[in-house]
DNA sequence: CGGCCGTTGTTGAACCTTCAACCAGGATGC
DNA sequence: GCATCCTGGTTGAAGGTTCAACAACGGCCG
């Protein structure tokens, strides 16, 4: 077992600091000026960027990284509020379909404007271009050993097969 | 309204993907292999450092950057569980202080090993040490620009008293 | 066709977080 | 001393997330 040191434990938890200040500060932001958490805001963007503003339950989850349950409970909500209607699938009975409506268009188009001035004023007006480029980097990589480790745990699930 | 280019986009979402991945996969080892979230894994480590094991509820949420309310469910449920306690503050009759139990402190150590192997393996491990380098200067510069920004909103409250 | 398995999506319970309201105790000013 | 305000901490309700269980459908192979 391989500890942390001193630095190690230094950029950790600055990391960390930074990340859940960050998060919550944007999820505040738009709960506060929007009326909903960041994640929901996340998949009106999805819905409002896909062909006729409409995408199947499935796709929807794996664009927005989130379980089919979280988005079955957030779309409901969603459609309550009249941002989002559920269609039937065509091609597919099971499927359900769900379609950002014009209100929620437009309550997105509103909601819009405050996040993305605090993404930058947050992030990209503190950090130069060369920082920035790194973080690019810094994020692909993590994310990259992220989904290789989910391939790992499955070929080791099915090693003995 | 200044919007993001393509490329901020890019970068935008590839750190919000990182970091949903990255925080995601780090709760649900803590929580499947240690039955907790990563706060109260978090709210754990703070008391194991603190001098005696214990802190005050408000210096332990500064320390946490979470927030009072947070906190007391929080300490609430850990104290279910044994892994805590409150104590009454000498000092302050409002007062109140956590503190970590033997049981809790156990549970922690236990818990530590898995926690920090994932961190390793996801983080430290994926980047090269000028990346980490320039990791911990953004996330400086983050948390900065967010202190910073508090400090701000007060003065502004206050401008015309 | 019929059985079996994998996928899609939903549901309810348990848990966590947030927010607003609140009580109790210190601190300040008169 | 007392009124006022601020701080420390808790509480309950409302909303969000997770997990396990489930129903319904598609695909595959005999």
């Amino acid at each position: 077992m391989r500890w942390l040191n001193a630095e190690e434990q230094q950029v950790w938890r600055a990391f960390m600091t930074a990340v859940t200040k960050f998060t919550d500060h944007l999820d505040r932001q738009l709960q506060r000026d929007s009326g909903m958490p960041m994640a929901y805001y996340e998949i009106l963007v999805a819905l409002s960027e896909a062909p006729g503003r409409a995408l199947r339950m499935s796709e929807l989850a794996s664009v927005c990284h989130s379980s089919r349950s979280r988005l079955s409970h957030a779309v409901a909500r969603l459609e309550k509020e009249g941002w989002v209607e559920r269609r039937a699938c065509p091609s597919d009975r099971r499927g359900s379909i769900a379609a950002l409506t014009e209100i929620g268009f437009g309550v997105l188009e509103a909601a819009a404007a405050g996040h993305v001035t605090a993404v930058r004023e947050h992030l990209f007006d503190v950090l130069t271009p060369a920082q920035l480029r790194s973080l690019a980097e810094i994020s692909r990589a993590v994310d990259a050993g992220l989904t290789t480790e989910c391939a790992n745990v499955r070929r080791e699930e099915f090693a003995d097969l």
